[in-house]
DNA sequence: GCCACTTATGCACATAGTTGCATACGAATG
DNA sequence: CATTCGTATGCAACTATGTGCATAAGTGGC
């Protein structure tokens, strides 16, 4: 249902054909949400046989046709009741947790290997955030609330992202020095 | 593969059924990963096919048989790959950051009951993890490194949810004192 | 004595997400 | 002139996870 939610949000904003959604998610929503386009096609296509969008087909001189959706009523009662329903906390399941809990067995230089190369995406993720920050939020305090809003969502992933770097810093840190 | 690698780990460090590892999974697993019971069976079947470990089942009176799994050589090897591949770091999504760029859909009702209730929720992770804490590493820096090395997940996953309550209470308090 | 809980296993169906492949044209790069 | 990249859509097969239901016996509370 959230790939579902996440896509009648963003429709409901501004009509867009799936190729639309998947630049959205790479520019804006990039710590939001994620999809393939394969899975944003049949989604969007889905939706439409629950009567939650309507597509329109535009057609483009030398380009393929664009499918661009719109949300209807149905699909803002479904997206109401969405945002009225509390979320589970989200299951935890860490994969990188369970190489620790094998720590005998993973290579000293598999370990540091994976270790810098963690620190490496967590870096370039500050700086995708960074990114969207300067373009949709140069000066947040001066925005409504409402326009706001979604800006919290990118001080949380970078808190969250600063969190993680610091204690791949401090594990490293330590266990070097314990060599 | 990422359950299939930490049912591998765990079978490693001791045989155990399935219902084990459920148990394990609740009690000193927690902040690594859970799975239910269903596809904890389903898998351990599936990795029985594939090779990866050798049940034994073990006949109790008054209860039903135990189906105690034992990793193999081919299990042991698998694992070491596994280990020694990285991850990629896991895709993000957040189904709660949309909801902040519905601000404006988004009852303030509901979003003070979804906040409170997430709260309450991660409170409730910091007990649990509190509790790990006490029992399997109640002094840590006492144990030899490759002991020690677990514990470092709980550290991680004990800021990460500091981190979490932090940003609730800031944009709870931000948005009320705005009102 | 009934009800809920714990131990112990599993099947069947549905939803969510990944991977590989396919098509078609224009524009830029070499 | 061949290759790669960007625009634009999608199917098919597979893996991963969730949800509902089923069975069977012992244990403890009211």
């Amino acid at each position: 249902m959230s790939l579902r939610a996440v896509l009648l949000i963003t429709l409901k904003d501004e009509p867009a054909s799936g190729y639309d959604v998947l630049q959205r998610f790479r520019k804006g929503l990039a710590h939001v949400w994620n999809a393939s386009h394969q899975q944003i096609y049949r989604e969007l296509e889905r939706m439409y046989r629950a009567g939650l969008v309507e597509p329109e087909t535009v057609a483009q001189a030398g380009r393929p046709d664009r499918k661009v959706y719109r949300i209807t009523a149905a699909g803002e009662a479904a997206l109401q009741q969405w945002l009225e329903t509390p979320l589970d906390a989200p299951r935890v399941r860490v994969p990188l947790y369970a190489k620790f809990f094998a720590w005998e067995s993973w290579p000293a230089e598999a370990r540091r290997r994976e270790m810098a190369r963690l620190r490496e995406q967590l870096t370039e993720r500050l700086e995708v955030y960074r990114a969207i920050e300067q373009h949709w939020f140069p000066d947040p305090w001066s925005m409504p609330a409402e326009k706001r809003a979604p800006w919290h969502t990118l001080r949380l992933g970078r808190k969250l992202t600063r969190t993680w770097l610091e204690w791949i810093d401090e594990v490293t840190e330590e266990e070097d020095g314990a060599q």
